[in-house]
Order: structure tokens, then C-alpha cells, then sequence
DNA sequence: CTGAAAGCGCTTACAG
DNA sequence: CTGAAAGCGCTTACAG
């Protein structure tokens, strides 16, 4: 391994360069010359000395003496997910505006590889981006325990037998209550009358919040109509299969929402395969405005889901636990419904020049 | 800031409690009972206590004393990107496996925030997932003066005046050169005799690597068509407006090859609008095998990018790296063609069932 | 306004 | 086989 010893100069060798004691020059470098009424002439001096020497304070000796490191923990269950990659991105963005450093932690480590990450870091607090199965109620019970405090952002894994510890942690994530009520709304000015719903992953807690949602608020203007699915499948496979179970009962629809865009484009893909016309025979609305929504054809109507306010929320949250302020709070953020093709006419198809060429 | 002396428990407090001196309870703690010669009986009594204790070694403290740190930063060009994600994720996945720890940092907070998170924190090796403007010859310059050594993966940028410190370090990144042989050798088996390259950001390495093999290697088939913006369009855009530009001027082509499947998939946006079939007036392929390019209409025929070679294989470079192997390597990862729609006839659209209840 | 000393929790020689 | 001591580079009282 690199030795570094030659190439890293010390707070003493500063001190003694700009011949003052080791403290009045750690004392300037810590940007404490007020409070520590150092003169103004002496802090020029050292601030000099520091800078053509290239010194860089040793983080570690900081916090090892300190006591406290201002590292955060952060979970990551799917970097591959773009909702969690944006979310994962925007806490790394806020966190050094607040002066704390992140320690990045993926699913596929193992909860205990994490686990010693994290306590032997010392990390001072954790942020997850959606949790797993191993994410028990046990394991927030010992962060809880070690004074450890932490946020889960955005989805999470939620069987029944897990939801004790939901009162005792912070979470932030989209209003899927709202963003139902949004897609309804949009679905129903289009006179949509027959407006099925396509479930998500049972123990995801979007997928069950957002069926909730959907039966709550569909009572006010039809009978309920749900495409449910015993199998894992996942992605465009699950919206595909569900519409193709709807068609065989003879179930008559004239728009689904799914549970996310990956399921809608499965949904969509079925459609396209048997000539439906989409949006006028069967309207389409998905969930997160992923890349790919922009991308399908017909492009599809999706709620945005915010993973940059989201991902800023917790970080503020976070911080007001650092700072003792315990209150556990649920922050729900608004979506915001992206209208495109699948649920309007007339948007494209329509531009026929250049072929006359071939 | 929580106060967590009570909590963490040290070493010192395990010997005592296990009646032995502190450097033998180190000893057994960092595996080397062994070497140390220690009894068998000592260590499994030491070791009993630490678990009960709940002991968790101060990696600060490690570090500090032992004045290296196993920390391996990670430079994050654009954590949005599909393929740098995916890249990322090989590397937090490979890191532990040698011991090392990652240290993410992303390139939203500028350079100089990098810098001072890489030095402070010590590491002993950087990894660059893709680099930007700020990643100057001088930046590889003062990493080498410290001794810290730099692998950089997948693409990176650069200018004319940056190429310099390319001989000084290692690479790891799909190989351009081959993926193009696979786009024109599968489109020449499709009988395609006009075959087009959209061009793709000037700096950036893979656009430069691809439109050089495809100058390179097209020349055995048939005369050049490339299809060049001015302009700093990207995505779907860049794709639309280049085979728009195209059309216009009248060149007659049968296959287009994009810079990527964004690209890609704006020159099908451009194909489907004027009604020209794909595959069969004009087929396309795609590069990095992007999610989109499954979701798209017609499924885009793409170059799969290699992301999890890429992440595993700059960790072992750097490995070597920091075991003083001091040869720098540029290593080319092969790419795989997935063949779909937008190449090839009757995959889809015959699935004409489910539609008499309409 | 400035300085000398203790100590955070480990690892690394060195002694026996 | 086991132990006592020094020291990594800082920050934190405390003294003057």
C-alpha cells in the first residue's frame, strides 16, 4: 500500500513554519480565529503558511478526537432503480451544504456487511433510499438504541409483520393519495368511465399505497375494476400479462392506470399488439415519469415522482434529528401529472413530410 | 450532535474484561492470532467477550495509526446516466471483496469539493466513473505527485488539449472499435448497402472512438454517410434533427447507426412521424443497450455495454495498482449485439388475438 | 491574545 | 505466548 508519509504535511509542521503553537495555528484552520481572538496579523500568517504548504486537515484524527463524525449513512436498496439512483442523488447534493459527508452503502452488500460499515464509520446518522427484507424492525430498534437517527426516502418494503416500527421512523415519499386523485381526475375530463388498475408488488409500500388510493377514490365514479396478479412477475411483463387476463374475461375497460411505467408499458405493449387504439379505445396513465415514458410509443402519461425534494427533504430531516429534535414526522410529497400521448390526441403523427423521397 | 461514548465500547474495555492486555485482545481481534501465537483458548475467550460486548472495531482510529486508510474514492461524472450508474454499481459491489472501502463523491460539487473530500479522508486510489471539464491533465498530475493512483472507467471527456495524460493512466471502457464491426457486419447480413453514423458530443470519448471505427470500418462496404450536428442537441433530439437534416438534403441511406440508443431512438421518432418502416426502408441500431431501447417502438437493436465488466475490472486494475504494479493499462471490454425490432423483420405486432370484444 | 498538555482508539515496534 | 509504551494528527479543556 501507498505510504503517503512524505507527500501529507501536518497541523504541527504548519504551526512551526509560521512559528506559533500548534494550538493558535489548529485554532485559525478551524476557522475559529474570532471566537478565539486570534490576530487578525497571526491568522493571515498561518492562512499562508497552510496554503503554499498545501495542508489538508487529516479528517480522521478530527474525528477520532471529536468524538462525532458527521458521516451519513446511506442505504441504498436498487442504484439500478432510477427513481432510488435520483434520490440517492439529490442526498449527496444536499448533504455538504449541511457540512456532512456521505458513506454510501449498497442492498446487495448484506445487512450485516452494512451493518459493520456503518458502526465501525461511526456514522451519525442514516438515510434510506427504500428498504428490504432485511430491513427489520430489529434493525431500526438498534439504531434507535445506538442514538443512531434515521430517514427512509422514498419506497419501502412493507409485509404486514413489519410495520410496527413505521411510527418510530421518519419517512418522505410521493403523495400516492394525490397522485391517484390526479390521475383519476385526468381520466374521468377524458370521460373515461371504465378505468381499471393494475397492482404493483405486494409488499412494496407504493404498490400498496397506491391500490388503496385507487379504491378509495374510484368509489366516487364507477365500480372498482382491478387487475391483480398471483405471480412475481416484474417490470413490463406484470402489465402485459394483467391486460391479457382483463381481455380473456371480457372485462370491458376504457383506461388503466399501473401501478409504475414499467407495468404501463407492458400494458401499452398489449395493446399495441392487438390494434386497440390507445388513448381512444383504452387510455393509459402510469406511475414515476421513468426515461422510458417519454420514450414508448404512444408516449405515456405518467406522475412525476419527486426524487429531488424528496431526497432534499430527508436530508432536513435528518438534520433536525441530529440536532435532538426527535418528532417523527411523515412528509408526503406532491406528484405532478405529466400529460402525453396515451391519454391525449392528436399529439404527434401528424408531421408526414420528408418521405416523398423513397 | 448525538453524544455516543456510551454506546460504542473499545478495546481496552474487552481486555479488561477478558483479563488479558490490550495488544493481545488486538491481536485476536484483527485476525492474528495466528502469526501472534496466540493460545487458542485466549483467543476464543477474547473474541466471546467482544461479541457479547457488541464491540465494533473504530475504523478511524485504524486508519490514523496505521496511516493508510483502504479508502477508494469514486468521481461520479453524471449519476442520472444508466451506464455510470450501472458502473458505479459494479464498483461498490467489487471494493469490498479486496477489503477496500468506497468513498463516493459526485461531480455536482465541483472539483475542488472532490478534492478536498479525497484528501482529507486520505484515500489510497480513485476511481473515476466517467470524467468532465474539470478533470485536467494537471487534476491526474497532482493525484500521481501524491502518489494516489487513478483508474478511470467507461467514457470520458475529452478535448484536443486533454489528451496528454491519457499514456499516464489506466482505462478500462467498451470497445468502440468492436461494437462497430457487430452494428455493420449484422446490418450487411440484413443486405443494408447505404449505412448512416450519427454523430454523437464531440468531446466525448465514445463518440469520438465510434465515429472513428465507423469511418474506419465502413470504407470496406460503401461510401460514407455521416450525419454531423453543430449543435449541442442531445438525446432523442440529437437523432431527430440529424436524420431530419438528412432527409432534407436528399441522401438516400437504408440503416442508420447512432452515437447511442438516445440518439437512436430520436432518429426512430423521425422514422415513425414520416411513416418510413423500420427495419425494412431503414433499419437502426442503437449503442449501450439502454432500458429505453427495449421499451421503444419498433424494440431498438443495440450494443450491450459491458457496465459490470467495466466496474469490476478497473477495481482489480486499481488493486494493482496500489500493489506498486505501477504499468498502466488500457483495457477494452467487448460489447454484445442484441438484436431486436428495429433490425429485423416479423418479431412483433402478429399477436392479433383479444380484439373482437371492442 | 497565545501556549503546553492530555487524550480520542487504535497499531506498531520492542521487551520478555 | 503475553504485556507495557509510544504515537498517528487532531481537538479540547485549562493556564496565563
Amino acid at each position: 500500500m501507498t505510504n503517503r508519509k512524505k507527500t501529507n504535511i501536518t497541523l504541527a509542521e504548519v504551526s512551526k513554519a509560521a512559528k506559533v503553537s500548534l494550538n493558535t495555528a489548529a485554532k485559525v484552520l478551524a476557522g475559529q480565529s474570532k471566537t478565539a481572538r486570534i490576530s487578525e496579523k497571526t491568522a493571515k500568517k498561518v492562512q499562508k503558511i497552510a496554503q503554499t504548504l498545501g495542508y489538508v486537515p487529516n479528517q480522521m484524527a478530527r474525528n477520532l478526537r471529536a468524538q462525532k463524525t458527521r458521516i451519513i449513512g446511506i442505504f441504498v436498496a436498487d442504484m439500478i432503480d432510477p427513481i432510488y439512483a435520483a434520490i440517492t442523488h439529490a442526498i449527496l447534493e444536499e448533504l455538504p451544504k449541511h457540512n456532512l459527508f456521505p458513506l454510501l452503502t449498497v442492498a446487495e452488500a448484506g445487512y450485516e456487511m452494512c451493518r459493520q460499515t456503518w458502526l465501525r464509520n461511526r456514522i451519525d446518522g442514516l438515510i434510506f433510499c427504500g428498504t428490504n427484507a432485511e430491513m427489520t424492525p430489529q434493525v431500526f430498534a438498534e439504531l434507535k438504541k445506538r442514538n443512531i437517527p434515521a430517514v427512509i426516502a422514498g419506497n419501502y418494503y412493507l409485509p404486514s409483520n413489519h410495520s410496527a416500527f413505521l411510527p418510530q421512523v421518519s419517512l418522505v415519499h410521493i403523495d400516492n393519495h394525490a397522485g391517484m386523485q390526479l390521475a383519476i381526475n385526468h381520466l374521468v375530463e377524458q370521460k373515461k368511465q371504465k378505468i381499471a388498475f393494475i397492482t404493483g408488488p405486494k409488499f412494496h409500500s407504493d404498490a400498496q399505497d397506491r391500490l388503496q388510493a385507487y379504491e378509495y377514490i374510484i368509489k366516487n365514479y364507477q365500480k372498482t375494476i382491478i387487475a391483480d396478479l398471483n405471480t412475481d412477475e416484474r417490470f413490463w411483463q406484470r402489465g402485459y400479462l394483467a391486460l391479457k387476463k382483463i381481455f380473456e374475461q371480457n372485462i370491458k375497460i376504457d383506461a388503466v392506470i399501473a401501478y409504475d411505467d414499467l407495468v404501463a408499458i407492458g400494458a401499452i405493449k398489449f395493446l399495441n399488439e392487438n390494434s386497440v387504439n390507445i388513448p381512444n379505445d383504452v387510455a393509459v396513465v402510469g406511475f414515476d415519469n421513468l426515461p422510458q415514458a417519454e420514450y414508448s410509443t404512444p408516449s405515456l402519461t405518467s406522475l412525476y415522482q419527486p426524487a429531488q425534494a424528496i431526497g432534499q427533504r430527508s436530508v432536513e430531516l435528518l438534520v433536525k434529528h441530529l440536532e435532538h429534535e426527535n418528532k417523527i414526522e411523515h412528509v408526503h410529497m406532491m406528484p405532478v401529472l405529466v400529460p402525453r400521448e396515451s391519454t391525449q390526441f392528436g399529439n404527434a403523427r401528424n408531421n408526414q413530410n420528408y418521405i416523398s423521397h423513397l
